[in-house]
DNA sequence: CGTTATGTAAACAGGTCTGTGTTCTTAAGC
DNA sequence: GCTTAAGAACACAGACCTGTTTACATAACG
């Protein structure tokens, strides 16, 4: 009976159901990326999530509040198509990290921990968070492969990838690839060649 | 007779002399690392140089060109103390770029590129030539220290210095022992052992 | 002494930002 | 059909930002 997930709008252009909030934040995936934090507007993002400004501060307390849930709900599952891929052995499932579509142009946690430029932020310290995740996972994916010190690799791994990260930006050129080479040396230098596969 | 250098200033708070411009630059060096380019206004940027306002601006086209210049003084000489020392094999040299002073929070060229979000930004612009710069600094050095390919293992290690810096930035840890570390594999792996010193 | 830069001080213009209040409209559920 | 709650639309407050303008002061130099 209930049954009224999607149903999305009505003749006039109004719009309910449960749409607001995931709008808002999609929309903000959208034009935090492409045009910064800071230079991003609550006006401007309203008129993009087709949300009236009053709804927006009803459903977040503020920006600051929008920003930390616009990370949160970023990558929920900390490198998706990396550490869940079971076809790969661990050695492959480590390079693989490395190999990110061309179409990312940065790291959102790197780039809001420096916009808010506060390490109090939630936002900032959720970028700590999941940072301090991404380097784990390695450090699990690290030890699955026999590596030495599985800890280490996973920090050096973790580097690499805010290293291009970074880089890219800087530069405005694709630097994984030369991280995905570094990283095939530490991975080589680290786990025995006996071990894993 | 002239000789005029240093007066500073007068008995009722003038400053004359051409200390205008260098300590607007000194403020902006200090606020903008401090608080970032963006929360740093140029009111209190003013206040801070102890500078009115219409000085400023009569110095600086806007904001965009003090941000520009900013960090064109910011390192003229790109990483002094490090290339400049002859009492260094080449290959410590390498290493020694990083040996950095914990005081220093982060690359400012960085930081200047993700703040503004505009790759054609002046300081953008200059943000990219510096780090090519820096590159190919690392990648001269390399050569020296007799590396099979120079130019891959600069690019390596300036890669490895940015990720120190934005992951330094982000964890608010310093990183630069792990980036340290993983350079000190990649010069061994890149210099033959009969090569360099 | 007079002229000329150079600078201070402070108001102001016009814009954008976050966040709120106010009124009207409409869908959902009984 | 009636009630209720969610939201649209929109003006507005108050702060801050960049950049300009106006009026005044003083040091250097002839």
């Amino acid at each position: 009976m209930g049954l009224m997930t999607e149903l999305e709008k009505g003749p006039t252009g109004r719009r309910r159901g449960r749409g607001a909030r995931e709008r808002i934040l999609s929309a903000s995936q959208q034009l935090f990326r492409e045009q910064g934090i800071n230079r991003t507007g609550m006006d401007q993002l309203c008129v993009a999530a087709q949300v009236s400004k009053r709804t927006a501060y009803q459903h977040f307390a503020g920006k600051d509040e929008l920003v930390a849930e616009y990370l949160r709900r970023f990558d929920p599952s900390v490198l998706p198509g990396v550490f869940d891929r079971t076809d790969l052995t661990p050695r492959e499932r480590l390079l693989a990290a490395f190999d990110i579509p061309p179409a990312t142009p940065l790291c959102p946690y790197i780039g809001a921990a420096v916009e808010l430029h506060d390490p109090q932020h939630p936002a900032s310290q959720y970028a700590r968070d999941y940072k301090k995740a991404v380097a784990a996972r390695l450090a699990d994916t690290a030890r699955e492969a026999g590596a030495v010190d599985p800890e280490q690799l996973g920090e050096q791994l973790a580097l690499l990838l805010d290293g291009a990260a970074a880089r890219t930006r800087v530069l405005n050129a694709d630097a994984f690839p030369t991280a995905a080479a570094i990283a095939a040396v530490l991975i080589d230098n680290a786990i025995p060649a006996t071990a894993g596969d």
